[in-house]
DNA sequence: ATGGCCATGCGACATTTTGTCGCAGCTGTG
DNA sequence: CACAGCTGCGACAAAATGTCGCATGGCCAT
């Protein structure tokens, strides 16, 4: 298996930057297409980007080269991927990362950034955005107090969320602290939270 | 206007610790009557307690003697109550800061804590649930066998019943906020209060 | 290694709860 | 009065949940 380097696909126009020069990244999602399409777009913006789809493989390669910036999916195959933020902070607290995650919930949030990731941000994303969530400084501006009522749905999906991570993530404790059935809580967890 | 202390409530028992060991604890929020309450149960688990409804008196307060902790709604006011994190987290980076919110989003969460808020909490929530959040260090499972966190149902009742008020009691109005059925909103309200 | 204990993922099927329509009554307003 | 919005409720299909059961896999003490 060839090596996952997108940089042969650099575009001359942007190889006036000496490519030794170009900041590194590694990017951590079990999603292959994704990762492929994503990896594309970062190149394209100036990163060294390598991949990985599991949290082992990522410390092999983090511990080889640290990267500078790292974009991690929450929901690896088994593990989290906050294990993963965490380590890579602990290689390099100066390791700028983003968090991704399809199933985005305040409760993970919470989790991702005392664990130290840069920003957290929820599928479909774009790498505009993530270029954005790397040069992010905590005070800055753009926060909306708006908040309008989330559905109940929502309300009980952040809830959930809380008390799952409360609890290690242990769902059959997690189903018997809210008074459900373990069936149910699996069900509801398999879907994604809506947005409103 | 009385000092806003409720030392003075704390029944015989409690006594045994000497007043000045007691915790500070600085709650800012908006709402009186919910600060009311939510003083009177931090009082009664051993803080020494003082209340502000606005950031200009939170920080007279917090310069003449910082708090060790504090409880920030989210959204005071006119301003939001993230400036009031940064500004305690400057006057004593060992503050504990805990977020509180009417309508949580992940984009707010993520703010508070960057800023430095220990945690982040939609409300509602009880005195218990912030205990703990005080005391969450984060990414472990201390699992201090929280006590009965609410049902899904009885947290869906609670957060139903706030949007109606908050709406004139108007089921109409509020199930489209909830993006629910008014049928079932009409359902859920016929049943009691769920029990826990 | 072996058995006990528990968490987990998931299929299958009976029950319940929602989503949807529709209708009739009530109320304020131009 | 006509119009528009809120409300309560019946009815029936669609979706979610409660329940059982089973197989897998990790952990631990025997």
């Amino acid at each position: 298996m060839p090596e996952l380097r997108y940089n042969n696909t650099l575009p001359a126009y942007d190889m006036i930057e000496d490519i030794s020069e170009q900041p590194t990244l590694l990017i951590i999602d079990d999603d292959k297409i994704f990762c492929g399409v994503l990896a594309k777009a970062m190149t394209k913006r100036g990163f060294s980007v390598e991949i990985t789809h599991n949290i082992e493989d990522a410390l092999t390669k983090a511990e080889a080269a640290t990267p500078e910036y790292a974009i991690v999916d929450l929901k690896l195959d088994s593990e989290s991927g906050l294990v993963l933020v965490e380590k890579l902070k602990a290689l390099d607290p100066g390791t700028r990362i983003v968090m991704l995650t399809g199933y985005a919930s305040v409760a993970t949030a919470v989790e991702a950034i005392k664990l130290g990731a840069t920003h957290y941000l929820a599928k479909p994303v774009d790498a505009d955005e993530i270029m954005a969530a790397f040069d992010r400084i905590s005070g800055e501006a753009d926060t909306p107090i708006s908040a309008s009522p989330l559905s109940v749905g929502r309300l009980e999906w952040e809830y959930i969320q809380r008390i799952l991570t409360e609890n290690d993530n242990n769902i059959s404790v997690t189903a018997r602290i809210l008074n459900m059935h373990r069936r149910t809580l699996q069900r509801k967890l398999a879907k994604k939270p809506h947005r409103n």
